[in-house]
RNA sequence: GCUUUCGUAGUUCAAUGGAUAGAACAUCGGUUUGCGGAACCGAAAAUCUAAGUUCGAUUCUUAGCGAGAGCACCA
């Protein structure tokens, strides 16, 4: 409830109005400020919800109160409009607090959130880069609600993908040596092909396989003969995934590795397999989830060698020496039924995990136009994308003259990408189009950026003034604006308990809407003295919020574009 | 086939069971002696179908149609 709703709850208090006041907005402005419903009243004390209404319009006009202009009754709903001097004094006095629009929901509470996960010797996908960008937001989201986050990572360096990567290295090892020269970017590269190479060989026949599948065996036997290779292909995959990170802006606490995972996982699941958790079927062991109204899944196959599962089992362990109050993997939906069946065996295998072990499920990335794909073949890698989007930015800001050009271009192109990927709500799918992303009108990130830009330059303009002091009156779009401003607190809350970044996305395009109508109506600076001041109270308090808000969204703000 | 998620303007997204389903892009038409026009104002435009529950359904239930995803030794 934010510090005008709380206001307006205690007339209805004092009305006899007892239990959770909620207010809502009437659908049309000139009906009133806020809404209340007398379904619930009606319903309790078994009149009819319009009766309600009139009786409680007469209570609360009859009461002396500033904060309430008008009362009106439309059928069940009570409309209030509010003294916008009021809602001003209110707003000015929540404003104030640095923690406007924080929370202490997970005060106290240590939770892990695993996130990104990409694939060393393998591309990072487009699934990853909105993995990353939607695993930083759904952490900035929880810290600002008062979680204690640990951010960590799980990388794939074991298993089928390892496995044909190195053969595809070891079939053109003259290029490997060559290329250990050159830079990170052509290294990678050449890894990339290297994989394709050893998945296309694989899928030849079935002598193919096998000569691939005999890496897979000397992974997870840790042979001499493929370690140096595979230790340094591996070392530059993970530095390339770094390099993305540190350019998207995120920086993990803990990494977690399934070469560190599989040996545990084989020894854990063989123990449960005697105490009857698991089974063995056709010479691999399996986790009966259709007992559980699931699937079955193979945990250890018949060569005695830890699938996904088995790894996960170890993982958990991992991750509860760490007491945390929840684990939150933020993993693509494809995999929800596959968490079911992990979280059922887990319940048995580690009871300690049971209720804190948490798929959140997100949605695709899907790519529109074939624009992009031509250019880039088939395959568009997460760094590819950002590329894209960020040479497009440079065009369009190719007559701009703002300083450190460089740093803003990169800055705009991830807010574009970024605001993108986190403007749905976190499981569904993404549909991406690089045009609609870099648009420089409209639902943008560009959008929300410019309105953090402009005001800042009229701050500058303005210099000091006074925070305190209220004006004589205020315009309707000032108040339609300290009413949404109002609403930030509640909206990162809600976003929290939800774990989607979305409604914060979403919250901030309004208020630039709104702030942009604000500023179409309302002149700042050239304003008598008292107007004026108030009026870049209000710039300053909507930079503040879309600042913090966009900080949540794991974008930067910039002072000039 | 079984399980699961989802069907809202031309397109991309909203809407604790509640008032006239709300935005953006695209389309059409407007706005200059103003602080950043990357803006603002206006018009037209949608709940897949059929039953059911309810005072009231985009929302809940069932069936149908359509789309995506998962379903044993990949991750």
């Amino acid at each position: 409830m934010n510090a005008i709703h709380k206001a307006a709850a205690a007339l209805f208090t004092a009305a006899g109005v007892t239990g959770n006041i909620e207010f809502t907005t009437p659908p049309n402005p000139a009906m009133g400020d806020l809404a209340f419903g007398c379904f619930a009243i009606a319903k309790e004390q078994g009149k009819s919800p319009v009766e309600i209404a009139n009786g409680l319009k007469e209570a609360i006009a009859g009461q002396s109160n500033g904060l309430v202009d008008s009362v009106d009754t439309a059928g069940p709903y009570v409309n209030i409009t509010l003294s916008s001097i009021e809602v001003a004094r209110i707003m000015q006095e929540a404003l104030a607090k640095k923690e406007f629009g924080s929370s202490n929901l997970g005060e106290n509470k240590k939770i892990l959130i695993e996130y990104a996960c990409p694939n060393p010797l393998k591309a990072f996908h487009l699934g990853h880069l909105k993995n990353l960008i939607t695993g930083e937001a759904v952490v900035r989201t929880m810290e600002n609600a008062g979680y204690d986050v640990m951010r960590v990572n799980y990388q794939g360096d074991v298993g089928m993908h390892v496995a044909k990567a190195l053969w595809g290295i070891n079939d053109w090892i003259d290029e490997f040596e060559q290329v250990k020269e050159k830079s990170l970017r052509d290294r990678v590269e050449f890894l990339g092909k290297a994989y394709a190479h050893g998945a296309q060989h694989f899928e030849k026949g079935e002598d193919e396989k096998q000569e691939v599948i005999v890496f897979n065996d000397k992974v997870y036997e840790r042979a001499e003969d493929i370690q140096a290779v595979y230790q340094e292909a591996r070392t530059w995959s993970l530095e390339y995934f770094d390099s993305i990170y540190a350019r998207l802006g995120t920086k993990f606490d803990k990494f977690f590795f399934e070469s560190e995972m599989y040996e545990e996982g084989v020894t854990i699941v063989n123990e449960f397999l005697e105490k009857g958790v698991f089974k063995k079927s056709d010479g691999a062991v399996i986790f009966e989830g259709s007992k559980h109204g699931l699937h079955d899944r193979v945990f250890i196959n018949s060569k005695g060698f830890p699938t996904y599962e088995a790894k996960d089992v170890a993982l958990a362990h991992a991750h509860m020496k760490l007491n945390p109050e929840k684990v939150i993997h933020v993993v693509g939906k494809e995999q929800t039924e596959y968490f079911k069946v992990v979280f059922k065996a887990l319940e048995t295998v580690l009871p300690e995990s049971k209720g804190k072990e948490m798929h959140l499920p997100g949605g695709f990335l899907q790519l529109k136009g074939g624009k992009m794909s031509s250019r880039l073949g088939n395959i568009v890698t997460g760094d590819a994308l950002l590329d894209q989007v960020t040479e497009r930015i440079a065009e369009i800001m190719a007559e701009s003259t703002v300083e450190n050009k460089e740093v803003v271009i990169e800055r705009v192109a991830a807010a574009s990408l970024k605001y993108t990927m986190l403007h749905a709500d976190v499981s569904k799918d993404v549909s991406f189009d690089l045009e609609a992303s870099v648009s420089t009108s409209g639902d943008s990130g560009p959008y929300l950026l410019y309105i953090v830009a402009r005001i800042g330059s009229i701050l500058t303009k303005a210099g000091t003034f006074d925070s305190a002091v209220l004006p004589e009156a205020i315009a309707p779009q000032e108040k339609a604006l300290l009413l949404q401003l109002a609403q930030f607190p509640a909206v990162s809350a809600e976003a929290a308990l939800q774990y989607d970044p979305s409604k914060i996305t979403r919250y901030l395009f309004d208020l630039a809407q709104l702030f942009n109508k604000f500023y179409d109506a309302c002149p700042v600076l050239d304003a008598e003295e008292r107007t004026k001041a108030f009026r870049l109270q209000l710039a300053s308090a909507v930079q503040g919020v879309m600042k913090k808000g966009l900080y949540i969204l794991g974008i930067e703000t910039v002072e000039q574009m």
